[in-house]
RNA sequence: GUCCCCGUCGUCUAGCUCGGCCUAGGACAUCGCCCUUUCACGGCGGUAACACGGGUUCAAAUCCCGUCGGGGACGCCA
C-alpha cells in the first residue's frame, strides 16, 4: 500500500504556496527562557515571509512542557523580539481571531481532537508507564535495534480499558500510525521528501497530565490558526510524516513545509550554549546592534543571489524568498558578524550614537556640549566596532590620560623630546588660532627650524595628549580637545615623562 | 544502530533547476603592497574550494549510481 499524498490534496509546487492569498505564519517558540539566535533566525524568516506576501506573522507559545516552564520567559521572549524589531501581527498581547495564542490555555480544543481521534480509530489509550518504556527501551538499546513501540495497549479489549480509566489507572493518548506506508510531502526548501511508516511509531499525542505533546498541539494549532506555511528548523523534518498523517486523520489539508538549515557550533553539530552565546541577550549586552545581529543570520541560510551583504529590515523584506534558503547547515562564525557590526555601527547617524556616548558617560557628559561629542565621533567613528569602543578607544576625549603607553614610550619618547614639546607649548599658547590648519604649519616650522622630522614631534605629543600610541589624525583631534586641554596635558606629561628617553 | 537530510576556499556563499559563458565569482578572516605622523578607514594584490570513485556526454561543480564524511531525528522535550 503506497500512502501517496503528493498529487491530492495537497499542493505539490511551491508556486502553488507563494500565490495563496492569504499567507499567515507563525514562530511558535517554548518558552525555556531566552530566545535562542536559531530561533532569532526562524522567527525572522517567517516574519520576512509574511511581510514580503503582506501576509501575518503570529507568535505562539509552545509552553506545553510543565516540567520546563522558566519564570519570565514569554516576556523575554517578546523583549528579544522586540528588540530585534520583529513585531507580530497576533500573539500574546497582541489579539487575533484565531486566540488564544498560548497553548496551556487551548487544553479543552487539544482534548476534544484527541477524542476526536479515539473515535475514529486513529488513535488509542496507552496505560504503559514511562518505566516500562524506559526498560524497553534500554534493552532495545543493547540490541542495536530502533525504538518503536510495541502497541501492548493497542490490543487491549474494549472492557478492560473502560475498567482502567473508570479505576482512575493514568494512560496517554497515542497516534495509530499505518504500517508500511509510505508518506511524502512537499519541502519547500528540499523538495520532495519520502518516509516509511516502518520507521515511525505510535507518537504519544496527550500526555498523562493532559497536556498535549508538540506533534499534536502544533497540528491542530497550525490549522485552526489557519497558518500557509510551517517554517521551523530542520531538526522537524523527520517528524514531519506524523504531522502530514495527523492532517490526514482529521481530514484537513496541510500547510506548505520549509525545513530551514541548522545553525552550527564551529564543530559542525547544531548550536549549543556550550560553545558559546546562543542567547540573543548575550549578543545585544555585547553592544552587537540589532540591525547586524539579524543581517547576519538572515545570510546563514540564505542570500539575495547577488554580491550584496549589507542589509537593513526593509531590504531584507524586499528580497527574501523562501526558494533561495540554502540546504546545508551553516556555521555561526562571529568574525563575519563582527564585520557586519561596524559595516551597520559605522552607517549610523551622530545623534544616535552621541546618545549611546552619553549613556556610558558619567553624568551623561554633562560637562560635554552636543559639538564636542560629535566632533569626537566623527574622529571616533571609523575606528569602533562597538559603541563601548567609543569610550574605550576614545577615552582621552573625556578625561585626562593618567598613563602612557610603555611600548608608545619606548618607541617614540626621545631625549630631546621633552624640550621640543616645551617649545611648542611655548608657541601654542601664543598662536591665534588653534585650529587643525594652523597646528600643523606650526609643527612644520618648529620641526624645520629644530632640524628634526615632523613625526619626531607628532607622537611625542599624541603620547602626551592622548596617552596613547595611536589613534585620530594629531592635528584634529588637538582642535576638538582644544588649546587649553593640551597645554595642560604635555605640561603633565612633561612632568611624568622628562625622566624617560 | 535505524531512518531522514546535507556535502563548492578556514567561514558564509554564487554557480547546480535549463550540462559548455567556470583556467569556479563575491564577502569575512589571513598574508603582502599602497595611502599615511600613528591606529584605523580605504585601494590594490596573494594564499585558498567543486569530498571520493564510477557512469552518461563531444563536454559535468552542474545529470545518474555508489562510497565516504557530517548533521538531525529516533522522549509522556520542544
Amino acid at each position: 500500500m503506497r500512502f501517496e499524498l503528493r498529487n491530492g490534496n495537497i499542493p505539490t509546487m511551491p508556486e502553488d504556496r507563494l500565490s495563496n492569498p492569504e499567507v499567515r505564519v507563525r514562530f511558535a517558540p517554548s518558552p525555556t527562557g531566552y530566545l535562542h539566535v536559531g530561533g532569532l533566525r526562524t522567527a525572522l524568516y517567517n516574519c520576512l515571509f509574511a511581510r514580503k506576501h503582506h501576509g501575518v506573522f503570529i507568535l505562539r507559545i509552545e509552553d506545553t512542557d510543565r516540567t520546563r516552564l522558566v519564570e519570565g520567559a514569554v516576556e523575554n521572549l517578546i523583549q528579544s523580539l522586540r528588540w530585534a524589531g520583529l513585531d507580530y501581527d497576533e500573539g500574546p498581547g497582541k489579539d487575533g481571531p484565531y486566540g488564544p495564542y498560548v497553548q496551556s490555555q487551548r487544553l479543552a480544543i487539544y482534548r476534544e481532537r484527541a477524542d476526536y481521534l479515539l473515535q475514529t480509530d486513529h488513535a488509542y489509550r496507552c496505560f504503559c508507564t514511562s518505566e516500562r518504556l524506559e526498560a524497553m527501551r534500554k534493552s532495545i538499546e543493547k540490541s542495536k535495534q530502533s525504538f518503536k513501540y510495541d502497541r501492548t495497549c493497542l490490543g487491549l479489549p474494549e472492557s478492560e480499558v473502560v475498567k482502567k480509566v473508570q479505576d482512575g489507572v493514568p494512560y496517554t493518548i497515542r497516534m495509530r500510525v499505518p504500517d508500511h506506508t509510505t508518506v511524502a510531502f512537499c519541502d519547500l526548501v528540499r523538495q520532495d521528501v519520502e518516509i516509511n511508516t516502518a520507521n515511525i511509531d505510535d507518537q504519544i499525542l496527550i500526555k498523562s497530565d493532559g497536556y498535549p505533546t508538540y506533534h499534536m498541539a502544533n497540528v491542530v494549532d497550525d490549522h485552526l490558526m489557519q497558518i500557509s506555511h510551517v517554517i521551523r528548523g530542520e531538526e522537524w523534518l523527520s517528524s514531519t510524516p506524523k504531522h502530514v498523517l495527523l492532517y490526514r486523520y482529521f481530514g484537513w489539508q496541510p500547510p506548505a513545509f520549509a525545513h530551514l538549515p541548522l545553525l552550527l557550533n564551529p564543530d559542525r553539530s547544531k548550536l549549543s550554549k556550550r560553545q558559546g552565546d546562543v542567547a540573543v541577550e548575550d549578543y545585544r549586552a555585547k553592544g552587537y546592534l540589532s540591525e547586524a545581529l539579524v543581517n547576519f543570520v538572515a545570510l546563514l541560510g540564505w542570500n539575495p543571489g547577488d554580491d550584496r551583504e549589507i542589509f537593513d529590515r526593509s531590504g531584507l523584506v524586499q528580497e527574501f524568498s523562501i526558494e533561495r534558503v540554502n540546504k546545508a547547515g551553516a556555521i555561526f562564525n562571529l568574525e563575519k558578524l563582527n564585520w557586519l557590526n561596524e559595516q551597520h555601527l559605522r552607517a549610523k547617524p551622530s545623534g544616535e550614537l552621541r546618545e549611546w556616548l552619553r549613556e556610558m558617560l558619567p553624568d551623561s557628559g554633562a560637562a560635554f556640549s552636543d559639538d564636542y561629542l560629535d566632533h569626537a565621533i566623527r574622529l571616533l567613528r571609523e575606528r569602533i566596532s562597538f559603541p563601548q569602543d567609543l569610550l574605550r578607544l576614545g577615552s582621552y576625549f573625556f578625561q585626562d590620560p593618567t598613563t602612557y603607553d610603555p611600548e608608545g614610550i619606548r618607541k617614540r619618547w626621545k631625549e630631546d623630546s621633552a624640550a621640543w614639546l616645551a617649545t611648542l607649548v611655548s608657541k601654542m599658547e601664543t598662536v591665534e588660532a588653534f585650529t587643525s590648519e594652523g597646528l600643523e604649519v606650526i609643527y612644520k616650522e618648529i620641526a624645520s627650524s629644530l632640524g628634526v622630522s615632523n613625526s619626531e614631534l607628532i607622537h611625542p605629543t599624541r603620547l602626551a595628549i592622548s596617552g596613547l600610541a595611536g589613534g585620530p589624525g594629531l592635528f584634529e583631534l588637538m582642535e576638538v580637545l582644544g588649546r587649553d586641554t593640551v597645554i595642560r596635558r604635555i605640561r603633565r606629561a612633561l612632568a611624568v615623562l622628562s625622566g624617560v628617553g
